[in-house]
RNA sequence: GCGGGCGUAGCUCAAUGGAUAGAGCACCUGACUACGGAUCAGGAGGUUAGAGGUUCGAGUCCUCUCGCCCGUACCA
C-alpha cells in the first residue's frame, strides 16, 4: 500500500522524467535509519535530464509531491527532501494494520512465492559410511536443509536428497583394517566412530608411504621412488583385494560390509531426526558405482573418453579444464563416475529441471569438470546444473582433522552443547520452568542447542569459513541462536499474561499514539522479509536470512524496553499486542526456514 | 606456474554501486518499584591490505602488486 502509493507519488511528480529513471521500485530503498523515513527515493539519475544539483532536485519533487496532497490512501504520513534523497514517512497505524490484515490471511507468506517455479533437486549431506560425522560436516547439513526451505518458500517443487559414499576404497581400508583382528571388538555405544578410527588406522602407513614416494620425486631420487612405490604397493595390496572382494561379492566380506554399513545408516538416521532434517530420496554410491562403469564404456567407445596412461580420462581442454580421470589404470572407478552416473538419473528418473549440489569449496573444480564432461557427453541438461561451495568449518585452534582427533564427532557434540545450555538455564531459576517434567526440559534445551548450532553454521556467508567456538556458540550475550529464541519467548511471555488474545485480522484503533521510533522500525523491518527470502534463493546463501532475524530480534528488544505492552492505555495496547503476534508470526516462519524451532519458554 | 576463494574495528563477521562503512564479543559508563537482565542505552575503537582506473558516487566493478587458504589425473 504505501510502497505502491510512493511510486504513484513519484510517477506524478516526475513527469516525463519518470520514463528516464526506469523501474522506481527498484530505486527505492529504506534509509540507514527510522529517523529518516520508511522509504527513500535517490534523485542522481535525474542530475543529467533536470541540469540540476541532486538536492535541488529532491526538494523540488518533495516540495511537488507535497502540493499534489498526501491525502490518497493515507498511507504517506509525511513527504521531505534529506540530503539527494526525498523520504517518505509511512503512516504507522496504516503499515500495522497491512502487516497484520496480510499475515493474518496468508498473503504475506504467499508473497515469497516466485512467478516461475521449477522442479529442483538439492543434493546435501552426503556423508560416508564408515568414517565418523563430526562438526564439519553440520554445516552441509545446515546449508542444505535451509536452501531446501527457502526454494520450498519460493514455490519450487523441491526434491532433497542425499548421497551416502558408502563403496570405494575408503570402505575398503575400514573392512581391511577390521579384518586384520587389531581393531578389537565393536563397543556398544559409538560403533561409527569406532569404525571411523579404523579407517584412519588402516589409512596411516598409506598415507606415510605416499609422501615417501612424493618426497623422492621431488628429490629426483629414481631408486629410491622405486623403492617408495613398492613398499606402497605391498601396504596396498590387501586393502585393494578388499575391494576386489566388495566388488566382486564375495560372501564374507559382503556380510561385514552389510552389517558395518547399516551401524552407520542408523547412526545418519538418528542425526538427521535429532536435527529435524528430512530427505524425499537417498541415493548410494553403491548402486551407480556399476552403472558409472557401464557408463565409462559406453563412451569410451563413442571415442568422448580417450585412454591416456593406462587409465581412462575425458579430455577437457577445450573447456579450459585440466583432463579429468574416469577410470583407473587398475580398472577401479572414481567418485567422479559415479557423479556422471548419478547425474544422469537425477534428470531422467526424476524430471528435475534444474540439479544442485551443496559441497564444499574445495571440490569446485570437480564439479567444473563434471558438468563440463556431461556437456561433452552430448547433456544439454549440464548447464542446469549448480554447484554451491561453502567453506570449511574450523576450529579456534585451526584446522581440524579427524587424524590427530580434534574433529568433535557429533554424538559427543551433541552432549557437549546440551549439557552447555542445560547449565546456563538452570542458573536462573523461571517461574514458567517450574512444573516442568524431564522431558519438557529435555526438549527445550534441545532446541537451543539444535538453534545455536545450526545460526552458528548458517550465519557466516558461504564464501566464508566457519569457526566453531562451543562456548561463543552456546553461551555468550549477543549474536547467537539462544539470543533469537529469547525474544520469541518473550513475546509468548507476553501473549500468557495478556488476558485476552488479540486477532491479527483485527482494526488497529486510531489515534492510540502508536508509531514511536522502535515500533515503526520494527514493521519496517518486518515488511522486509519476502525480499530477504528472494535474495536467499537468489544467492543460494542463507546468511542474509540469518542476519534479517538478528537485526529483527534486537528491533524488538528495543521496541519492548521502550515499548510497555501490557500496562499501555487499551487502545496502544491492542496496537502493541498485535505488532507482536505479528512479529512472532514472521521470526517463527523466518526461523522454520532455517530449520530452527521456537521455544515458548526458556 | 595456472585456476578459484578470502583480505573491513583488538577478535568474529555485516554492508542489491548510494546518505556519517555497521553489528556481536572483549573493554569503559549508565538504565527500570516494569511484560523475562540470555536485556536495553551510551562511549571508545577504521587510511575497508596497497597502487592506479571506471562512475555524479567504489568496501563493492576493472587492471596491477602483496599476503593467507583451497584445488591442480589414478583420494573422496
Amino acid at each position: 500500500m504505501f510502497r505502491e502509493a510512493v511510486i504513484e507519488a513519484l510517477t506524478r511528480a516526475l513527469g516525463a522524467d519518470a520514463a528516464a529513471c526506469g523501474d522506481l521500485g527498484a530505486l527505492l530503498a529504506p534509509p540507514p535509519k527510522v529517523e529518516m523515513g520508511d522509504l527513500a527515493f535517490p534523485c542522481f539519475a535525474l542530475a543529467k535530464s533536470r541540469r540540476a544539483a541532486p538536492p535541488k532536485i529532491a526538494a523540488d519533487l518533495a516540495a511537488a509531491i507535497q502540493d499534489a496532497g498526501l491525502a490518497a490512501g493515507g498511507a504517506i504520513a509525511e513527504v521531505k527532501a534529506l540530503g539527494p534523497y526525498v523520504n517518505f514517512f509511512a503512516d504507522p497505524v496504516a503499515e500495522l494494520q497491512g502487516l497484520c490484515r496480510a499475515v493474518a490471511d496468508g498473503s504475506f507468506f504467499a508473497a515469497t512465492r516466485t512467478a516461475a517455479p521449477q522442479r529442483v533437486m538439492i543434493e546435501f549431506s552426503q556423508p560416508n559410511t564408515h568414517k565418523v560425522f563430526h562438526v564439519g560436516h553440520l554445516r552441509n547439513v545446515a546449508v542444505g536443509d535451509a536452501l531446501v526451505r527457502i526454494f520450498r518458500a519460493r514455490g519450487h517443487d523441491v526434491v532433497a536428497a542425499n548421497y551416502y559414499g558408502d563403496f570405494g576404497i575408503d570402505v575398503a581400508k575400514c573392512l581391511y583394517q577390521l579384518g586384520t583382528g587389531q581393531q578389537g571388538s565393536p563397543p556398544a555405544e559409538g560403533r561409527t566412530a569406532w569404525l571411523g578410527e579404523a579407517y584412519v588406522a588402516a589409512n596411516a602407513p598409506l598415507a606415510v608411504a605416499k609422501k615417501k614416494i612424493e618426497e623422492a620425486a621431488a628429490a629426483e631420487d629414481d631408486e629410491a621412488k622405486q623403492a617408495a612405490i613398492a613398499a606402497h604397493t605391498a601396504i596396498f595390496a590387501p586393502i585393494r583385494a578388499v575391494l576386489t572382494a566388495l566388488e566382486t561379492g564375495d560372501p564374507e566380506t559382503m556380510a561385514l560390509y552389510r552389517e558395518t554399513r547399516q551401524w552407520c545408516l542408523d547412526e545418519f538416521a538418528r542425526i538427521y531426526a535429532w536435527l529435524g532434517v528430512q530427505f524425499d530420496h537417498d541415493f548410494f554410491e553403491s548402486e551407480v558405482e556399476e552403472e558409472g562403469a557401464r557408463l565409462v564404456d559406453e563412451y569410451l567407445a563413442k571415442g568422448v573418453f580417450v585412454e591416456s596412461r593406462g587409465a581412462i580420462i575425458a579430455d577437457l581442454e577445450a573447456d579450459g579444464l585440466p583432463v579429468a580421470l574416469v577410470r583407473k589404470s587398475d580398472g577401479s572407478s572414481l567418485y567422479l563416475t559415479w557423479d556422471l552416473a548419478l547425474a544422469r538419473r537425477k534428470f531422467d528418473e526424476f524430471g528435475i529441471e534444474t540439479s544442485i549440489y551443496v559441497v564444499g569449496a574445495e571440490q569446485t573444480l570437480h564439479f567444473q569438470q563434471l558438468f563440463a564432461a556431461l556437456a561433452k557427453m552430448g547433456y544439454a541438461r549440464a548447464k542446469d546444473c549448480r554447484h554451491i561451495a561453502y567453506e570449511l568449518v574450523m576450529l579456534p585452534s585451526g584446522k581440524m582433522s579427524s587424524r590427530n582427533g580434534t574433529a568433535i564427532p557429533l554424538h559427543e557434540l551433541r552432549t557437549r552443547v546440551t549439557d552447555a545450555i542445560r547449565a546456563k538455564m538452570e542458573a536462573e531459576a523461571r517461574p514458567e520452568r517450574a512444573a516442568w517434567s524431564e522431558t519438557q526440559w529435555q526438549a527445550t534445551i534441545e532446541r537451543v542447542a539444535i538453534a545455536c548450532l545450526k545460526y552458528g553454521m548458517l550465519k557466516v556467508g558461504t564464501t566464508r569459513r566457519v569457526i566453531f567456538d562451543i562456548e561463543d556458540w552456546t553461551n555468550p550475550e549477543g549474536d547467537t541462536g539462544a539470543y533469537l529464541l529469547y525474544s520469541l519467548a518473550r513475546i509468548a511471555g507476553i501473549q500468557r499474561k495478556a488476558e485476552q488474545t488479540v486477532a491479527l485480522d483485527a482494526d488497529v484503533p486510531a489515534g492510540s499514539g502508536f508509531g514511536n521510533d522502535a515500533e515503526r522500525a520494527l514493521v519496517g523491518h518486518l515488511q522486509r522479509y519476502g525480499a530477504e527470502v528472494a535474495r536467499a534463493e537468489e544467492t543460494c546463501d542463507p546468511s542474509g536470512l540469518a542476519a534479517f532475524l538478528f537485526d529483527g530480534a534486537k528491533h524488538f528488544s528495543r521496541f519492548y524496553q521502550e515499548c510497555p505492552v501490557l500496562q499501555a492505555e487499551p487502545a496502544l495496547r491492542k496496537a502493541r499486542l498485535m505488532l507482536a503476534a505479528a512479529t512472532q508470526a514472521v521470526f517463527t516462519r523466518a526461523l522454520d526456514l532455517l530449520g530452527i524451532e521456537p521455544v515458548e519458554a526458556m
